[in-house]
RNA sequence: GUGAGUGUAGCUCAACGGUUAGAGCAUCGGACUGUGGAUCCGAAGGUUGGGGGUUCGAGUCCCCUCACUCACCCCA
């Protein structure tokens, strides 16, 4: 029978050894970043609501219909992180990060919230690895993220995988195409499906993310934004290219590719799994040049990406390290004393070492050693004790040799460094 | 928010509308009293997601509800 209490819908413990994965998978993209020169960053999960409202965009779905907010005890509106850009530049500003020497390279890890309906690869909470570049202009550092994303999913272990790129113009180009695209639409808006001809009305760029294979061959005809780019954005545009080339990435322009949040500039991507279903974004991302100005901020450009833990584990190859576990077998009141003396005093030395309190046969315990795939497992029994000896066992060969107490630290650590030898 | 599919032991799954709902794996114990992995034996583990209905009889059929899954939508 289900328990009454379960985790909320769309939310999921993760439990041991999955943890094992998400810690791997943690600490590779900390060293991948650290590699590239971020730095750390952690910001309230908590958030006033305003600051989604203004940033994230007021039309658009995260906004209007998948926040989790709620009015605290001071009457205040809060809102758990539906994603995690606009609180890093909110902590910018107040902390007037922008002051120091740019350009400034964050990375962060955590969880985000929104209210969709779950399904494969989709959770309500779900978990984010993002980094931003603050006060970079230079094309060369929209490839370079992208390579560092390519790069990352490699160490993942991550295999058919495809990066899409595309520019949605700034705020001189794009309302002039926008204008454009509608009008062309609604030349053909009849062969068009239901929800096309609403996202004509919303948000045109949309149109072309429909997965109904008549409205993609439609909108084929229809004028892609990259035709329309001012100068500018051409030209920038065309450096990224150059740079992602000098780079040797393979990538696909996708002109079809538009973000749902309204802040982006320029540049947007995705790395796509081909193993996935209908979520299969890996992680995406893109320029946003005014983000900053729109809080109020100085006229900072920026830039990053998110990467979705769920998603991403999902595919990565990732294997935990091997522990090498010393497990203790005791017999005896007194035997289990000594055990603990001597697993504390490993333990300072930097062993992984486990005693469990059953008063079990040798048979059993030894047997609980072998489920938990221990490398070692120490015996002490009475006749040891008054030795003042125990059994050191390893456990894939079985063989056994005795060693006194004070050794046993020393005993290990060779019996270590001669397996890294081999 | 919309649609479809699935809910049986901790996990993976059986059981034509008909005895007391079974098996494998996992757990614990024994065979083997101080030596694990293999084998054999045993134990424990269930309000068949919940509620209502049809029926002499419901895990099985019907309705409601909840949960999960996949898809739409949206996005990481």
């Amino acid at each position: 029978m289900k328990p009454s209490l379960t985790a909320i819908k769309g939310t999921k413990d993760i439990l041991p050894p999955e943890t094992k994965l998400w810690q791997k998978a943690e600490w590779l993209c900390r060293e991948v970043f650290e590699a590239y020169g971020y730095q750390e960053i952690r910001t309230p999960i908590i958030e006033p609501t305003e600051l989604f409202v203004k940033g994230t965009g007021e039309t658009t779905d995260i906004v209007t219909k998948e926040m989790y907010t709620f009015v605290d005890k001071g009457g205040r509106s809060i809102t758990l992180r539906p994603e995690y850009t606009p609180s890093v530049v909110r902590a910018i500003i107040e902390h007037r990060l922008y002051l120091q020497a740019s350009p400034l390279r964050f990375y962060y890890f955590g969880p985000m919230f929104r209210h969709d309906r779950p399904q494969k690869g989709r959770y309500r909470q779900f978990h984010q690895v993002d980094i931003e570049v603050f006060g970079e202009t230079d094309p060369a550092i929209d490839a370079e993220i992208i390579e560092m994303a390519d790069y990352l999913l490699d160490r993942l272990g991550v295999k058919n995988k495809k990066i899409l790129v595309n520019s949605v113009g700034c705020s001189n180009c794009r309302p002039n195409y926008v204008t454009l695209l509608r009008a062309k639409a609604e030349e053909i808006k009849e062969r068009l499906c239901k929800d096309c001809q609403r996202r004509l009305e919303l948000n045109p760029l949309r149109l072309f993310d429909c997965k109904e294979p008549g409205c993609q061959a439609i909108t084929q005809s229809l004028p892609k934004i990259i035709d329309y780019l001012c100068r500018d954005c051409l030209t920038h545009f065309e450096n990224v290219r150059q740079w992602l080339d000098f780079y040797g990435l393979s990538y696909q322009i996708e002109p079809r590719l538009v973000r749902g949040l309204d802040y982006y500039t320029r540049t947007t991507f995705e790395i796509i799994s081909l193993e996935l279903g209908a979520q299969n974004a890996l992680l995406g991302g893109g320029r946003y040049d005014h983000l900053m100005k729109i809080y109020g901020g100085p006229d900072i450009c920026g830039l990053g990406f998110a990467l979705g833990l769920e998603r991403v584990l999902s595919v990565a190859q990732i294997k935990p390290d091997k522990e090498k576990l010393i497990y203790f077998v005791y017999l005896g009141e007194k035997a289990k004393k000594k055990s603990l003396q001597l697993c504390r005093e490993l333990r300072r030395q930097g062993f992984t070492t486990l005693l469990e309190y059953k008063d079990r046969s040798l048979k059993a315990q030894l047997s609980r050693a072998n489920k938990l795939a221990a490398t070692w497992t120490i015996i002490l029994g009475e006749d040891e004790l008054n030795q003042g000896i125990c059994q050191l066992k390893e456990m894939t060969s079985g063989q056994q040799k005795t060693v006194p107490f004070d050794q046993v630290g020393t005993i290990l650590r060779t019996l270590e460094k001669d397996e890294k030898n081999k």
